[in-house]
DNA sequence: AATGAATGAGTGTTCATTCAT
DNA sequence: GATGAATGAACACTCATTCAT
């Protein structure tokens, strides 16, 4: 039984072991997995898994680096339009919700990572909860600055920008892994709606303006968000401020 | 060498044990933790433990069980003082914070138990994660009904209360956690204020009255909240009772 | 819960000490069984079965001796009966046949003690072994000497003494313990005729004889033995030989 | 210092960690022999002996598995012979005897085998008990239906012959296992013409043919039993065939 | 590159026994 | 005489990791 295997590129192969992994781990915890359940069902001798891992802890900070690195390029790419919002004037609301749409999206479509992460990862190792937090610090940094920013063109109120960011990435988490957890259907689009509406007005200026704007949405949920030209030619007035 | 030691009386042994275990789970981690590390740190022996807990996962389920039985406690009080001051008019936002800052205080002096319940406990055997899960849900649910009669009440806007509770435990869990686990000092009361405007103003009907008080507040940090007489001699107008 | 018992004297409660662990041990077999399991079901503490019994090892012990006392005492009282049907001459078999039920009632009113010895004495700690197989020897000593008797005095025919003892006790044994551990109903009356009649007729000189006496036996199941007097009488002509 | 050996294949070396188990537990038994005395006494690891057997009670049932697989193959083999003696008239009780020489033959060869089945494994784990009451009664039964055959060519007398079976049984493990036990030499031919003796004369309807065989047996002994061919032609008049 | 037999430190748990009260 | 809290050696078993093939 020695070397029969279809030759898989060295990329392939670690991807095919990863994603197994992933799924055990998801199922039965880190502790309760042990590298014979990875190895069983990737298909893959204990030898090949010490090739590509170096060791059991390897292969799950590995895991975690995938969610994060996935997740960064997430808010990055969303970052760049709450900006472009701020620029465009007030509809920055849009860009929230699409925002939080797409976060919730990504954990509803990558639910054994979600779990991994958010229920397993923090706790366990000393090296899991040093890399969890090294990368949750620096999500909430991006979110706090962006909420600085706001507040700067007086779109939110003024407050303690990190201690708000940890607020809502607490929130969208807890009820993200809530459903996540669970097996029963849920609207994810109401779910993301409502937590923008929570937080806007949390934090809005203006609260006639949201709650107007919020109405629209509410009632054109399945929401479809302005595209930037919309937003651009909808909200002239404000200026950039 | 057997039977020496001075015997104590069960329940001061227990006790003994159950604290010293705390330490070392919040140090360690459970899966990381041996009964040795917990006998060797109790000084008894290995037979002790067991004459006290029935093994390694029964122990930790007390812990979850003393964490949860002294946060209803809490929660119980409170929900009565909210109902009252409901029941007195729209001061219960003082009544709010108040619940606020001991929930907040009750983690900030119970940091290994905190830590223990909510960076260990879940993703860990089934049986920690049922068991938290089930509690979870119940003071999940307690808040949520809170917040239907504040609504039906009109004293804040109708939405989806579930969703709103997670959304308010996740908000204060996430900062909690955060401080709890780092050794950085940090202004309890500051952060329990911050939660309450976020969410007052999240919820309320009447946002104008809420930023007024809410200014009071912040003006009067540390805040004293009113007592029950003043309450009662404060707003007697709104009578919605 | 000190002293509160009703004080029993030494030998009542070392008794009823003694009677719990035939029946747990009966049950769970020696390994299995705790000192605790001992305790609970006698209702005593440790620290009392360790005033009566040196170990666990030793109430195992007293519970053999207890076995072969009991059995000794009923083959020196048949002893004697073989011997008067000897010298009084070829009703012997009536006497033999005694001995059998006998020897089946006794082990049939003991099953756990049959059980007990037969089943888990063998094998287990050294002492058992050696305990056990002295007693073992002495009751084929007895037999085998009877057999010798017998065939001096040209009832049997000359055999290999001990061998045939141990074919006897070896056959009797085998049938006892298969009956005693099964929960179906037998005749045991039955099963000692049926071994006398084997070992009768294994060994007798004259056959005819034999086989018209288990002939008149058979017929008279549920067997009535002679009394000695009738025995006297019925067969004075044998003489001594 | 971890995977260094050289490996053996997997048969190999199961079958050497099963050898130095039998020797163990013959010398100390089930309870007392520790994985531990096993292992080392194979020169192997406590990971190694996991590789192969599932748990301490599993390799003990592989041994009592492999003990009356054995057995049932030399009974099987045995039974065939008798069913051609008996059709080929009186001549049986060569095959008997031969019969009787093969079992002891076995047993004496396999003295720890022995020990640990018939003073080991019974009173142990219910496993135990349970596995081998099904092999014995499995092999009781074979010898109870060759009794019947035998009964209904008017060979033996009419009798129970599961009762029968019993006895012959247990005359003969008695005295073997007395012998296996003992250091004692001893004629282990002597011995089974002595069973024979015993149990053909108990058995017998013609008690004076079967007393001049077994005069004609002992004479011979060593005994020779005859050729199959042998007793074709000496006894073609009862021809029942 | 791939294999899987082998390792052995480490785990949770049991239980006969002791002895201060 | 009776208690039961305390002991700790001993056990069965696991599993991440190694390395000769």
């Amino acid at each position: 039984m020695r070397g029969r295997r279809r030759a898989l590129t060295r990329e392939e192969r670690e991807k095919q072991i990863l994603n197994e992994a992933i799924h055990v781990f998801a199922r039965k915890g880190y502790a309760a997995t042990s590298v014979n359940d990875i190895v069983e069902s990737a298909g893959v001798s204990r030898g090949t898994f010490y090739h590509y891992f170096s060791c059991k802890e390897d292969i799950f900070l590995r895991i975690i680096d995938l969610y994060f690195e996935n997740l960064t390029e997430l808010l990055t790419k969303n970052s760049v339009r709450i900006k472009r919002a701020i620029f465009g004037g007030g509809a920055f609301l849009y860009a929230w919700l699409d925002y939080a749409l797409e976060f919730f999206r990504f954990h509803r479509d990558n639910p054994q990572l979600t779990h991994i992460i958010y229920r397993q990862a923090m706790g366990q190792e000393a090296s899991f909860s040093k890399r969890l937090s090294d990368y949750v610090l620096l999500s909430r940094h991006i979110l706090a600055s962006e909420l600085r920013m706001l507040a700067e063109r007086n779109l939110i109120i003024k407050c303690d920008y990190d201690v708000s960011a940890a607020f809502i990435t607490g929130a969208a988490l807890e009820i993200i892994v809530h459903y996540v957890s669970t097996d029963k259907d849920y609207d994810m689009e109401r779910i993301a709606f409502e937590l923008v509406r929570n937080q806007s007005r949390a934090l809005a200026t203006d609260l006639g303006e949201v709650d107007r704007i919020l109405e629209k949405m509410e009632r054109g949920l399945a929401i479809k968000p302005p595209t930037l030209q919309d937003m651009m030619a909808q909200v002239p007035r404000t200026g950039t401020q």
